[in-house]
DNA sequence: AAATAAAATTAGTCTTGCCTAATTTTATTT
DNA sequence: AAATAAAATTAGGCAAGACTAATTTTATTT
């Protein structure tokens, strides 16, 4: 069993690697990611090493070991789903489950998961719109395309946020954009990549490049 | 804010002040029921004190401040009101759900608790008989006598059980005695505080007088 | 290739919360 | 009251997981 630091630092990789697919993983990275410093990931990725969770190679950079995919993934599973439970059940708003969510994901219990699962009604994806794992293990595909990406013109429809921070959630709030809202991306400016979209085929606004990154769409 | 370990040792003060009510609460007491060493509880007692969270003095023992007895009942609110959730909502067994609710206790969020009061529809007691304090920290009165207390003959129902283990709980199963249900108690054997009873109006039993003294009841 | 910058690593420290062993204080017997 | 037992406390340590500062390694410039 791992333990929480442990569980933070698994998930953390495993975002990494879903996030920047090729790129390498490295101790910077993490250190980044998790707020915390170099030295101490230094630590932790020789604890993982030992516990065969993951592996490091100063060219490869550090990667899950099938036992570490396999522990990342429940962990992911465990927290999308009490961010639907969140959600629909206590009536949480978009923007308030993550950090909540953040906590309940490690508690273990040999059927919690899977029990909350069932009452939940087996969803596919979480309020943000990223897959939830099975119990299984395997997962819907994950959206990749971001509205950054697309060429001017473009319909599409949101599928799903990156960034779960409220400060970006409550932004979408405030222009109406929730998963599933239809966007139109209008015109890209080239002067610093921000991007003119019409929101549910009406108004017009201008957002900035992350902005873009951080939507991801369905076509 | 406290953690986790502190919250653990303020549930403990608040449990051995409603059980044993009269005595005072020793550093041994404490320490034994978390399983620690009582050098650490000292260490614990000193620091709780800094946050007057409780009071310790020698002669009237360990006690809870005015802060203290609201974090404490807090806490057992929250684990109240979670193992409602999971025996009604995840189908979890009577004997199943006390660790689990020992975690979700811990998770703090603003709102939470209250949510979930809601989303349980505001339950007064939870599923061993006990009361679950109100946001407010009002609560229903515990039930105090126990089925060893009562005389020979005596009619009563199950009202709550002292004892949650689930070596307790799982014997209860066996014996069919759940919550709610009707018992009389027979014959109490002088030799060694052994209880016969009758369960349900049924079959006569004999229990120990411990399992008595971890029955409570109404009458 | 040498110089510089950035990243990784090592060494040593700190806090939390636990431990054991030794000592002191308090209670209980005789 | 003295002897003994039990409880409380102090002192010193340990592991986890973080930190800072110093050093080494690797990458990037010039």
């Amino acid at each position: 069993m791992n333990t929480l630091s442990e569980e933070n630092y698994l998930k953390c990789i495993y975002r990494l690697w879903q996030d920047k697919d090729g790129e390498k993983i490295t101790p910077t990275a993490i250190a980044e990611w998790l707020g915390n410093n170099p030295a101490s990931v230094v630590d932790m990725i020789r604890k993982l090493t030992e516990k065969q969770l993951i592996n490091y190679d100063k060219k490869k950079g550090v990667e899950l070991t099938g036992q570490g995919q396999k522990d990342a993934t429940m962990i992911v599973r465990r927290h999308r789903l009490w961010e639907v439970f969140l959600l629909e059940k206590l009536g949480y708003h978009w923007d308030e489950i993550h950090d909540i969510a953040e906590d309940l994901e490690h508690i273990k219990d040999a059927t919690l998961a899977d029990r909350l699962d069932k009452f939940l009604g087996f969803p596919e994806y979480d309020p943000h719109g990223d897959p939830i794992p099975k119990a299984n293990g395997k997962m819907a595909k994950r959206h990749s395309t971001t509205l950054a990406d697309v060429k001017p013109g473009t319909h599409c429809r949101v599928a799903a946020v990156k960034d779960t921070t409220s400060a970006f959630l409550q932004y979408l709030q405030k222009l109406n954009i929730n998963i599933g809202t239809k966007l139109q991306l209008v015109e890209k400016i080239q002067f610093d990549g921000s991007l003119v979209i019409s929101i549910s085929g009406g108004e017009r606004t201008t957002v900035s490049q992350k902005f873009g990154e951080n939507i991801l769409i369905d076509m």
